[in-house]
Order: C-alpha cells, then structure tokens, then sequence
DNA sequence: TGCAATTACTACTTCAAGGTAGAATTTAAA
DNA sequence: TTTAAATTCTACCTTGAAGTAGTAATTGCA
C-alpha cells in the first residue's frame, strides 16, 4: 500500500523544483545529488514529466528544467496521473474487475471513505501548497 | 497506490472461509476454482497463513483448510501483516527514511489523516464484519 | 496394507518495476 | 567552428512479485 518509487521520485523532484527561484532552470545532475535520487533514473523520468507538460526542458550547455506550469497550478494528482496511478473512482482495494454499487467487494464500503481522503489530498495539494514545507528532501 | 495481488488474495480467501459453515474444512482446489485464483499460488498463500496462525491445516485425505481463530478475532490488518504490508505508523507516503515530526516530507501533514483512516479500517474490520457483504468474491 | 486425496516443499519461469550504460542530439559560448 | 554541457533515445541489466511444475509427506478409508 504505497505509491511507487517513480512517483515518489516525481513527487519530490517537483516539489524541489518548485521551492527554487522561479523562472531558474535546474538541470539533472544537481538535482540527482540534491534529492539523492539516481542520475540516469532521474534523467528517464524527467523526459516523463516533460512529454506530459509539466515540465519544459531545454538541451545542450546552459539547459535543464522548469516547471512548465505555475507551481500554483500543479497538483500532485496530476504528477500520479503521469505514471498512471492516481486513484480512480472505481479502483476496488481487493482488486476485484467489477467492484460497484450492485456487486461490490467485501471491503467496498470501508474502503470508500479513505479513498475518498486519499483523492482529496491528491487531487487539491498543489506544489505551492506544499513547497517549503519539511527539509527539502 | 494499491495492495499487493497477494494480500488482495489473502483477504478474499479469508472472508470466504469466514462466510462457510464452521469448524467445515475446505480445500485448496474448492477455493481456487470459487475465488478464481490460480490454484498453485493460491496454495502457496495458504501456507504463509498456515505459517503465520490464522489458518490451520489438515493433510491427506478428506483435509483442507479451517480458520485457526473465530472470524470475529481476525482482523485485516492481520492479514497485511502477515505480508508485511499493513501500514505503519511511521509510513511516508514520499519513502523518505526519517520522514518524522522533526523532518517531515511535503506531504506529511496531509497524509496523516488518510493514513489514520486506512490503518483504522484495516485495524477494525474482522472478518465477521465484511463477511457476507458482496457477492463472495 | 495400499491407494487416493490432500497439503508442503523446492525449484523454476515470467513479467514488470527499478535502475544502468552508452551513444545521439542539441545548444551556448569560447 | 569547435567544444563542452546538457537532454534524449535505445538497449540492456537487476530485482522482486507473480505464477507454475513436480515431487515429497501426510492421512483417511476401503
């Protein structure tokens, strides 16, 4: 029960990003050493987040990333969305295809409430939001 | 941000012996075919609960599998322990190591509510409870 | 006793996620 | 124009979860 490392990795390396001066792009090695995430796994998931349009990038001496939209306007759900795991509606916790209101898992009516907390945090937890918050990691 | 297809299967084949006959043993190759999970893994997952005491077992002719405590006394988060993969306290949904009071992730404050309600309905929910919901899948 | 039915054990295969390597491409600046 | 610094692409390796196969061990019953 936990997001996966690519998403977590996401999740941080745009909260960083967000907590630097604006308009200032950050390229992947400093970020890989500053979050202490692998270089060349970081490298494959910013060109993630670039072809989604979160972030834009530019190539070659001088390049890196930034954030493509205002920090204001990047919610963490739409990072999941990314690697395709938020949470949908009729995600069913026993993984059961067919899990809703007329036949439904044993565990679907518990299950509905922190469902319902985890999509609100993703879905209205912005990166301004949350930037600053803790030690930067 | 789901459970494991082990645990998902663990807690499946648990509330349905929960909702059988009591003190009736049923086999491997029954729960399989019912629950429509594959035979071998699913008597490999039988083994593990066997292991861990939430099930007891009897070999040979005419054995099978019978719940080791009243379906009452078991909760599911008894369950994802015995995977491992109930969810702790100290848990950071952004897998940072000392993610703590004193140095928390971005996300820290916002997870704990969700995290106090998934450990609540894990903690709370036994097997009488959710038995006989559904559609015994 | 012998047989059939059952769980338990060991080892293997498959698949996807996580992670690595190296070369190609692009760009700014000397 | 050359070079160095950066992203991007393609291909691979590693690891753990999911799933399979075969055999050994156990047990009730004819």
């Amino acid at each position: 029960m936990q997001l996966s490392a690519t998403s977590q990795y996401a999740i941080r390396i745009l909260v960083y990003m967000a907590g630097e001066k604006d308009s200032q792009s950050i390229n992947a090695a400093e970020l890989a050493e500053t979050l202490l995430i692998p270089y060349k796994f970081l490298a494959k998931i910013m060109t993630s987040l670039v072809k989604v349009g979160l972030v834009e990038s530019t190539r070659g001496k001088e390049g890196g990333y930034k954030l493509k939209k205002k920090a204001s306007d990047i919610m963490v759900g739409d990072i999941l969305d990314a690697f395709h795991e938020s949470i949908k509606d009729e995600q069913c916790i026993l993984g059961i295809g067919f899990c809703n209101g007329l036949c439904k898992c044993a565990l679907h009516d518990q299950w509905m409430e922190p469902k319902f907390l985890l999509q609100k945090m993703f879905r209205e937890s912005s990166l301004e939001d949350i930037a600053g918050r803790g030690c930067k990691r």
